[in-house]
DNA sequence: TCCAGGTATGACAGCGCTGTCAAGCGTTGC
DNA sequence: GCAACGCTTGACAGCGCTGTCATACCTGGA
């Protein structure tokens, strides 16, 4: 099945076909649907190495990541996927470090490589303003997933997703349990995600009424490693925490493990949550509250907004919010009197 | 960069230089050296897209998978990828349901659509006799990985796995601490390797003189719940075992898990052992005793032979053995007298 | 010396599509 | 009624490579 196939059903030239196929505006309504029909009659599909080979861009767009998290890669790939296969796009994951200098560079050297239509940027490389700004000059077509409460006005399209709300809900849900002295890990840095998580527990407690405590907050990365660490010296504390809110669910997975390493039951003597609803928070034990990102779903707005873009129409900035999934992990706080070592 | 840069720098003809990419005999020696200096002098990369158009193929190969582990698959395209991108050829990933009927059909119908040049097929895709056949029947080039102690003879190429023997190194481990009953956590029967697995956890016991007892050996499948409710009936056997082996790491954390809210303490109480490496058995608490399996490796060796089959060469099977990594999960049996119930 | 038969190389068409440009057509304004 | 314009459509070249086929070259045996 060719376009000339096509061409010949609709009576009309391959060129046009070309022209349906492509979005293109300047086709009669009526010519257009008479093509349109004819692709479906024949299932016709466009050849991507011949567009790719013939036009100016490939076809193909780039997903850029930097994320060590084979859960979300997965989900995020599968997202983008999806959006491809119904648009005709071809895909390439590209893993990067979004700390190094040149980024912009060697993105653009991807981009040209491959001749690329364009990029979607997914966190932390979407939160570097130098980076986006090169893109832009370059001209690179691009579309970016951000964290941020509202939508962002800076001109370049993007997904932005809640976090502060999610962990406001998260640290509320503790509070309501009773909760008052909740610890804080927090991983990636980097991530401007992990600040709003950070941001939306502070509203809460404030919220609630209840003093910040630097103690009971702590740095640390996305890592299981961290969130073992950072646990274990808030059990350390003189007055240590009765629940602890993890970034990640690796963090929180992390805390989980520091919790039983040091006979704390969980949720008796101590409650957790993490935030990401992946695989970990349901394969621990007990399983993790936490908050259900679909990055399979956002990736799949993002990407479709890019070929939009790409095709020159018009794209409104889109908002995500992450939704909080109670498990065994949390529960009230067991009363001073009662709580013990065990072990 | 194109073939004709190549071709007027190598002072010969733009199908010479294709000759020479693509590792055609018929060329002389010394024409082959000239034409390899002027491609590195250039820096010349075939373009996929005018290749996959004008050839027979789209020299690009396809990753088929039915694998739920986000892990593996990333590790499996992380290999594919290192293979591919060194060998200018494309990727495309494949998830299928081993299980279906036509899934031949499937393929044979994705290979032409996309015209790819051949198939990696992984486990347990790469089990089903039938599919094989039908495969190769449809003259589609592939090869395949396999679970099997030694290399199979029927004329198919293939990676082999050793899984047996990994799993005897497992099972002689927890032996060798001394764990007499030793509980064994199937899971994904469809899959060979848990039968090879099986079969070396079989092997120890029989060569180490122990008795093989059927109620300490417990059918499942890959997924933590399975490595849940098997760990679960062990424990409420009236002898319960004092370690289990888990199929993979899935199943073992399932086990884990499942001590951990009987209360029992892992590794004094009961020693708990997966298979795969995955970060599961390292995020855990305590970490998982497992065999590391490097699917990256064992995936790029496979693409890597694919393509040379493509180009017509010679290619022998591989066999790659995993390798025993104790951690903290496992420990000698607590003596009788001292083991107890914790709550 | 010549020719058969194999080996090494090149000329050329064409894969399926898009970019460019030109032409056809209907509409508007004077 | 006619020029001028915008909208819609089509003809055609060519993207970079490989498949096919023809040709040049080389070897050894008669």
């Amino acid at each position: 099945m060719t376009l000339d196939d096509v061409a010949a059903q609709a009576g009309v030239s391959a060129k046009t076909v070309s022209r349906v196929v492509n979005g293109e505006r300047s086709v009669r309504p009526d010519t257009r649907q008479r093509v349109l029909r004819a692709i479906e009659q024949l299932d016709y599909r466009p050849n991507l190495l011949a567009r790719g080979l013939s036009g100016s861009h490939a076809y193909t767009i780039g997903l850029v990541y930097d994320n060590p998290n084979a859960y979300y890669i997965i989900a995020m790939q599968q997202g983008a996927l999806t959006a491809c296969d119904a648009l005709n796009f071809g895909l390439q994951m590209r893993p990067c470090d979004s700390t190094v200098p040149g980024l912009a560079e060697d993105l653009r050297d991807f981009v040209h490589r491959s001749r690329l239509s364009g990029l979607v940027l997914t966190t932390p490389v979407s939160e570097r303003q130098a980076t986006l700004r090169k893109l832009a000059a370059y001209r690179i077509p691009f579309v970016r997933i951000v964290s941020a409460a509202k939508s962002p006005h800076d001109g370049i399209p993007c997904v932005y997703v809640d976090d502060r709300d999610a962990a406001y809900a998260i640290t509320a849900h503790l509070l309501q349990l009773g909760h008052v002295r909740i610890g804080f890990l927090r991983g990636g840095k980097q991530h401007h995600a992990s600040a709003e998580r950070l941001q939306g527990y502070q509203d809460a407690l404030r919220h609630y009424g209840v003093t910040l405590r630097k103690e009971l907050m702590i740095e640390g990365d996305y890592v299981f490693d961290d969130g073992f660490r950072g646990a274990r010296r808030l059990f350390e504390l003189a007055e240590p925490p009765t629940a602890i809110f993890g970034c990640n669910d690796e963090i929180a997975a992390g805390a989980l493990a520091a919790a039983q390493s040091t006979g704390l039951h969980v949720p008796y003597d101590v409650s957790i949550a993490g935030f990401e609803d992946s695989p970990f928070s349901r394969h621990s034990w007990p399983p993790l509250t936490t908050a259900r990102q679909r990055a399979d779903v956002i990736v799949e707005r993002a990407t479709r907004m890019l070929i939009a873009r790409i095709r020159g129409e018009h794209v409104d900035n889109e908002s995500f919010n992450p939704e909080l999934v109670v498990r065994g992990s949390t529960a009230p706080p067991r009363p001073k009197s009662r709580r013990r070592k065990r072990g």
